[in-house]
DNA sequence: ATTATGACTCACA
DNA sequence: CTGTGAGCCATAA
């Protein structure tokens, strides 16, 4: 139901590790999302309890409205960021995907 | 039903 | 590096 998509989008996101972060790419995949957008769009509607800062898009940037804000609150949690990019090579959040790699049972 | 919009992604030029 | 176009999902008008 797209009422397991949208808690478990709200799952993963507040799963993630301080220090790390995702994209929306990664969130709709490991919460079996059928495309990213919608990470986007239940963000901005149900976001507000979660760490939306550590969501980044595919080429380590953020959304141009928060880019400030998401930087400076990721800088404090010892994410570095050059340029308003960050560098997803070391800092993305990757430990999730061993588990999302398979699913027991449900496929 | 169609069009537009938004915290997206990808391929291509 | 910057566009552009297409695909994608959910809402609103």
């Amino acid at each position: 139901m797209d009422e397991e998509i949208h808690e478990r989008v709200r799952d993963r996101i507040k799963a993630i590790p301080r220090g790390r972060v995702a994209t929306y790419g990664d969130i709709a995949d490991l919460a079996k999302a059928p495309s990213p957008r919608l990470v986007g769009r239940i963000l901005n509607e149900d976001g507000h309890d979660l760490p939306w800062q550590r969501v980044l898009k595919a080429d380590g940037t953020c959304a141009p409205h928060l880019r400030d804000t998401q930087l400076q609150l990721l800088h404090e949690e010892g994410v570095p960021n050059l340029d308003g990019k960050v560098d997803l090579r070391e800092y993305r959040w990757e430990d999730a995907r061993e588990k999302a790699d398979e699913e027991p049972g449900l496929w």
